[in-house]
DNA sequence: TCCTACCATCGAAAAATTCGATAGCAAACA
DNA sequence: TGTTTGCTATCGAATTTTTCGATGGTAGGA
């Protein structure tokens, strides 16, 4: 059964005429004749009489009208349904580092609930190479990493800044204040630093590898909020985009090492995968994050 | 959109492949892909993720599942509804002269419905041009005639027997016991008659014509039961068939009149147009008529 | 009686579906 | 590391289905 046939058939029967629902259908009449022929074929049953060239439906045809008209009601529900707020349901799965994870859901979750009530976000972290990974996978609908500049064709990148990175020490530290450090001057010194799978950490120890030069962090955690409050209240130094680190700075309890003499790019990245089939809801949640996350 | 496509696609989304779908519905794997793409390409939105060669059900792609499965169960739920009992179900329209649908009413009815409850039935009645009438515009169902032998290769007579016909009059009737009474012996008498338009009614004025006779009766009614209480308590004489007579000769309030020169034969029918859709409901009604209502 | 309106049917034309073959890609395996 | 396997996309050809126009028969109205 097919449901040109079924839609066809629902116009004869509310016409009473095979040669109207022709015209209304933009069919030829034969072209009707024979639907409503290959219905009743594949039913086994007459849904019309014909007696003397008027057609009248039959009780089995009575009674699928009842049923056609409800198939043409779900799918004409379903796409209309498509355009529609009801679009904006849904289920979200978006990845990024703890430190973004952290930031958002302290900042801007709330907001967006209260916009999009019946979107439903689930939060995981993960470092690069994991999240890259779920992208492939489909587990993720989007990542934020902060690494170094990622491209790949398959990918795309909805939104990206390049991200402040800065040395930090407690306010009271020895260096405090110090212009124009080296790498080479705290390269010795106890650090606290994010785990090595985080994008920006492995760009990090590249770039002191190319110096000939190695960091052994003394404590390694994912937590930055750990980091950070460990190395307000001691004499460790840790490295970090600023935003992580801005509301300690500002509240005086941290401060910069001015290090200048290690160029690094951390690029912070909204990623979707390009074969990624974007919901209304998934657009507004990438739209959300583009505009609150990120700076420019 | 066409059915064939959606339950592809329920197939492709419950096996999560592409190809098993197909093994499953016996189609080659590029026509599942064609099928879904058509339907992508109608619904303008992506159904499945295809990341890596693994499809994935985009949100979109998730609720139509849902509508598909309805509209599935709905076909299925109409196809079983076609052999089931609850076919059983319907309205039919029977239509035959007053005394056969008074006798039906009276006699079988009860039975009937009590075979078949959800089976709604109107009797009506008419003369047979009327009847004739109703079967060409699909008014009537079947129709009963007491007429002469119809034949035409428009209708089908489900069944059909020749009706014994008898001139009567009230027992004390001074024709009472005669034998050998020839028609013009009666021809003058007062005459009550059925209506012109009853089929053996004009059946019988013909007969007389023939003979060069004509009976104009003092009263012509539909009702019989009227005609032959009226024949019981007067002078007046009637003709009707056994069937309606046979109760009031029983008892021995009417007597048959030994009428030999009128040869008519008058058959009772049970008839249906040769187009019409014969719904279970249907057949049921007309095997319990021919049963009941047809002595042979 | 002619004319119009209606549906069924037929063969031809057009459109669609389906298939098989192939390619590309990732994952599993050796 | 290279090979095999399993998956989907795509292409053109073959096939099937759908559609059309023409024709025929019939009933009803003018």
């Amino acid at each position: 059964m097919e449901l040109r046939n079924l839609i066809t058939f629902i116009h004869v029967a509310e016409l009473g005429s095979f040669t109207k629902a022709a015209e209304q259908l933009g069919y030829s009449q034969s072209t009707v004749s024979f639907q409503i022929k290959q219905l009743e074929d594949e039913l086994n049953c007459l849904l019309f009489d014909r007696i003397n060239h008027t057609i009248t439906l039959t009780e089995r045809g009575h009674k699928l009208i009842s049923y056609a008209h409800q198939i043409r009601a779900l799918i004409d529900d379903y796409k209309e349904g498509l355009g529609g707020e009801q679009d904006l349901k849904g289920h979200i799965h978006i990845v990024s580092p703890d430190s973004v994870c952290e930031e958002m859901i302290n900042s801007n979750y709330i907001d967006f609930h209260q916009k999009y009530p019946y979107i439903s976000i689930q939060f995981s972290t993960g470092d690069s190479t994991v999240m890259l990974d779920m992208l492939d996978h489909n587990e993720a609908d989007v990542i934020i990493t902060l690494d170094q500049h990622l491209y790949n064709k398959d990918y795309v990148i909805a939104k990206e800044e390049l991200l402040p990175m800065h040395f930090v020490a407690s306010a009271d530290s020895r260096f405090a204040g110090k212009k124009n450090l080296s790498i080479e001057d705290i390269v010795n010194e106890p650090f606290v630093l994010t785990e090595y799978g985080q994008g920006y950490r492995r760009v990090f120890d590249k770039e002191l590898a190319k110096k000939s030069l190695e960091i052994v962090p003394v404590l390694e955690i994912g937590r930055t909020d750990i980091i950070t409050s460990m190395v307000a209240g001691s004499n460790m130094i840790s490295y970090l985009p600023d935003f992580v680190t801005k509301p300690l700075i500002e509240s005086g309890q941290l401060c910069y090492l001015d290090v200048k003499d290690l160029n690094i790019e951390i690029w912070k990245q909204l990623i979707y995968h390009k074969n990624k089939w974007i919901s209304k809801s998934l657009k507004a949640f990438i739209d959300y994050v583009k505009e609150k996350e990120f700076s420019s």
